[in-house]
DNA sequence: ACCTGAACACCGTTCAAGT
DNA sequence: ACCTGAACACCGTTCAAGT
C-alpha cells in the first residue's frame, strides 16, 4: 500500500469538495489536479467516476446547486445526476411542509429558498447560465409555480410566462446581487433581501391582477 | 521584416475578436493563443494592452457587452475600459430618440435594448455575474430607471428596489432563456420575446400600483 | 471496479530581446 | 511604444498498468 488511494471517493464526494474549492479560490480556481489533491486522490481517479472530464463535473455541479435537497443541509445521500433520481423522502416532507399555504406564500417560500440556494453557491452561478440539466427538482418546481399560478387565476399561455417571469426573476436577482457584491455601494444581505421580496411581490401583484 | 506583426492592434479590436471566438467556441474556448492567432499577432503581444492578463481582458469584455453603444453596431470608436469614458454623441442621440416618451414606455425601449444586446453576446453572459464594471453606460441605466419610476410616482426605497428588480429581471430573464436554448423544450426567440415582454410588463403593473 | 503514473498537447504569464 | 520568442509552471485528458 504506497499510495494514498483514499477509496471513499464517489460523486457526490467529488461535487462537494468541487464546490468548496470554487467557494474558496472561484471558479477558474478548480483544476482536476487541485480537486484531486483535495480528495486526497491522483487527479485522474476522478475520471472514473466522470468518464467525460470536467464538463461532465461542471454539468453535474449545475444540477447539484439547483436542487432543493442540498439546501436543506441533507446533502449527505447520492448527490444528483444528470439523470433524474428517484425521490426522497426528505424532499417530499419539504414539500408537505408548504403544501396547504395560499399560492403567493407557496412561491414566496420556494423563491426565498431557491435564492438561498443560490446565494450559498454563489460561485457556481455563472455555470447556471449555460446548463439546464433534466433534474426531477427542476420538473417539481415547474410543476409547484404552474399550479400556484393557476391557483391564482392564470389560464392558458400566461402560466408558462408568468412561471419564466418567476424563475428569470429569482435568477438574475441573485446575479444582480452577486455582480455588484464587490463593490462598495454594494447592499448589505438584509437590503439585498428585502429589495428581492419587494421586487417578487412587485411581479406577483402584477401577474395575478 | 520577418513577422507577421499586424500593427494595428488595440484594446477594441482585441475585445471584439475575443467575443467572435466565445461566439464560436464558448468563454472555454478561448484562450490568449488563440486570439492571438485570430489576431494574427503573438499571444504575447496582448499583454502590452492587457498588462493584467486574462483576467483584465474578461472585465473589459464585461464593461464593453454592458455598453449600449455596442448595441446599436456602432462599436468601432474607442472601446470601453474599467474607468469612465466620456460621452458620445451617438449615445446622447439614443437617449434624446427616448427622452419624450411616457415612463413606462422608455423602460420599455430600455429593456429590449438590454436584452437584445445580453442574447447577442449571451456567450459573455457568465462572465457578467461576477463583475459590475463601473461604466458610463451603467450610471446613465441606473439615472434613466431611477427618473422613470419616480415619474411614475415611486419614492424613497422603493426607487432603488425597483430599479434593481428591473436589472434583476432583465439579467435574469436572459439567462434563464440562454440556459435553456439547447433543450428540446426551448421556445422560439418569438415566444421567449413575448415571455420577456409579459414579465416586465407586470413587474412595471405590481411595481407601480 | 477503481486508482496510479507517465505522457502529450495545450494553457497563462514572465522576461529579455528586438524594432 | 509595441511586438517577438523562448522559457516555466500548470492544465485537461489518454492510456497502459497496477490492485
Amino acid at each position: 500500500m504506497v499510495s494514498r488511494n483514499n477509496a471513499g471517493l464517489s460523486r457526490e464526494r467529488i461535487i462537494v469538495e468541487a464546490l468548496h474549492i470554487i467557494a474558496g479560490r472561484g471558479l477558474g480556481g478548480l483544476s482536476m489536479r487541485r480537486l484531486g489533491d483535495a480528495l486526497e486522490v491522483e487527479a485522474m481517479a476522478i475520471y472514473h467516476h466522470f468518464p467525460k472530464g470536467k464538463e461532465q463535473l461542471f454539468n453535474a455541479i449545475a444540477a447539484y446547486v439547483t436542487t432543493a435537497r442540498v439546501v436543506s443541509g441533507l446533502a449527505e445521500g447520492e448527490g444528483p445526476e444528470e439523470e433524474e433520481l428517484p425521490a426522497t423522502g426528505i424532499e417530499q416532507e419539504d414539500s408537505e411542509q408548504v403544501e396547504n399555504l395560499p399560492w403567493d406564500q407557496r412561491i414566496t417560500a420556494w423563491a426565498e429558498a431557491y435564492r438561498t440556494r443560490l446565494l450559498t453557491y454563489s460561485g457556481a452561478l455563472s455555470l447556471l447560465m449555460h446548463r439546464a440539466p433534466h433534474t426531477l427538482a427542476e420538473k417539481r418546481t415547474t410543476a409547484l409555480l404552474e399550479a400556484a399560478l393557476e391557483e391564482a387565476g392564470l389560464s392558458g399561455d400566461a402560466v408558462v410566462r408568468g412561471r419564466d417571469a418567476l424563475l428569470g426573476y429569482c435568477l438574475g436577482s441573485v446575479g444582480h446581487q452577486v455582480r455588484y457584491e464587490d463593490r462598495e455601494d454594494a447592499p448589505a444581505e438584509a437590503e439585498a433581501l428585502a429589495r428581492f421580496l419587494f421586487g417578487l411581490r412587485a411581479l406577483l401583484h402584477g401577474l395575478t391582477r
